[in-house]
DNA sequence: GCAATATATGACTACTTGCTCAGATGTTCA
DNA sequence: TGAACATCTGAGCAAGTAGTCATATATTGC
């Protein structure tokens, strides 16, 4: 609760008046710091995408270069390498040079896990 | 590959013709159905924004009401309201009202457990 | 009923995002 | 070297999003 309608009331140790400031104080203190949060959630970002969730649930099974993905998702071959490189910037794939063709794959477990998870809870 | 450079061309079986073809076929198989993909991306944008994703970090302990949640996550109730009407809408919070007073919880395990793997993620 | 309080909602705005289009970069092969 | 090809990139735009502010709704206690 505020005694302002619009701004929370800060008491003087930067702890909130509210209904209930204990269980306030108690749940700051155990929020994850912002780095991680901003880390977590860009994460999240990335794959709560249709176009880049397809191509990560492509690589899933196997490699596949940027034509292949193009054509499995059905856009363009420009949007696709768009999407590729936040997910490179993102290190949720990696790639590899072979001649003219660029072969990407994904990065770790922990990706694949997450993509399960959450298609999983999707088809329920 | 495509034969003209901006548009992917298919080949009469609606398969497409492209640097592999087979692997094109295959991934495609194996794709989940665009509901899924859509209810799943759905789902992950809901927990890719830092303010929701502290919504939900606070709620993994105990339930609290909205003027809590504006004070732990430093933001007016308003925005703190038109959040948590998104995370109702998705099913991700369930919340119980006693006279004045809403109070929200996290709705499943499923939202707990991904919200959890986000994190560790974010700490490597 | 009426004032006070907790929450919800609608309109608006600044910002972000995903695509297209045009063109740049890098690699192969004749 | 130069043509062909696979990929990358920058600009620009249409759509979506998260916040603010003002106001509406709902509940309590007088």
């Amino acid at each position: 609760m505020s005694i302002n309608p619009t701004k929370p009331t800060y008491a003087p140790g930067c702890e909130e008046t509210c209904v209930h400031p204990q269980a306030v104080v108690q749940a700051r203190a155990t929020l994850p710091d912002d780095a991680c949060v901003i880390q977590a959630t860009h994460f999240l970002k990335l794959l709560g995408d249709p176009t880049r969730l397809k191509i990560l649930s492509a690589l899933s099974s196997t490699e596949l270069c940027v034509c292949d993905l193009s054509a499995v998702v059905g856009l363009s071959e420009s949007a696709v390498s768009h999407q590729l490189r936040l997910l490179r910037a993102g290190r949720l794939v990696a790639f590899r040079r072979a001649g003219r063709v660029v072969y990407y794959r994904l990065q770790d477990e922990h990706v694949t896990r997450l993509l399960q998870s959450a298609l999983e809870h999707a088809r329920e």
